[in-house]
DNA sequence: CGACACATTAACGTCTACGTTAAGGTATAT
DNA sequence: ATATACCTTAACGTAGACGTTAATGTGTCG
């Protein structure tokens, strides 16, 4: 929920259009303009009439939504959240005194707290996920050897 | 526990209703009733008029289609194929003649090829999985630091 | 015997995450 | 100037995975 109005003069900002947006991710226009309506992602740039213009950053917002949807199984609910808290993570935001607006020091720290929580909650998560992986993918790799066996009995 | 009218003497059967079964595996009754109308499981026993009966197999196999759900993010249609292999893959089919049935040495061969190539897709599909997550992991653990990092600072 | 807790089938409802037209605007190439 | 290839909003449609309700049956407890 977080928009970012950004005016500076960076180098070469590479802006995207919709439709390559979408090619370079595998998505569909309609998925990219689907999360932007959810409050998911908003482009940083328009022209003209209402042409969204990504920009490298917003890429990577992009991939990372696809990633905890595909990769972790979140749904879009889940995703927001996620988002919304690794806004509050991020260090620009976090240690530049410009970026904090007027929050007062203990109200940094609560957010801080919050931030570190549901990151640890995160990680946890995480850390299950691939020990839960990992436990049935070890199963499978004792099946394909147990499988080659039986092959190997077939052929003698 | 509940004594089925079946008197065999045999060890123990561990039989279950529905409703055990959905609270066991944090399911509902609904959804075991769906995936077996999908022909995903078939509980081994009736009871009366059509009251469901489940052992320990079918047990292990509807949490295996949870864990291919929720874990890897699966859809039904694609656990359908995995446990299909599976059932192949299982050894008492593989090496038993009795399950074999009539399948000659050549048809033999052909499913454990198939069950074979299945599962080095599936084992590759994990391993994937595995070092995104991983990589995924590692990213929020470093921000984890920082994250402590600028909370002692703000401390400071 | 009745209450209650559980089971059954059947059918319609719902939520998510988009897909799919429809109707039009804009920039570039021929 | 018109064709092509993008883009826009708006609105309706849909597949998957169940949720929910209705009408009914069955077994056990007090």
């Amino acid at each position: 929920m977080i928009a970012t109005r950004n005016a500076t003069t960076q180098a070469a900002p590479l802006v995207l259009r919709i439709g390559e947006v979408a090619k370079l991710t595998g998505l569909t226009t309609r998925t990219l303009r689907y999360w932007e309506e959810l409050g998911l992602i908003s482009p940083s740039g328009y022209r003209g009439r209402g042409e969204r213009l990504y920009s490298s950053t917003d890429m990577a917002r992009v991939t990372r939504i696809k990633d905890l949807q595909e990769l972790l199984g979140f749904s879009l609910a889940e995703v927001r959240v996620v988002l919304d808290t690794e806004d509050i993570e991020t260090l620009d935001r976090v240690r530049s005194e410009l970026r904090w607006g007027d929050a007062s020091p203990d109200q940094r720290r609560e957010l801080l707290d919050e931030a570190i929580e549901a990151n640890e909650k995160l990680l946890d998560r995480l850390d299950n996920t691939l020990a839960r992986i990992g436990a049935f993918r070890d199963e499978r790799a004792a099946k394909s050897i147990r499988l080659r066996e039986a092959r190997d009995d077939l052929d003698a």
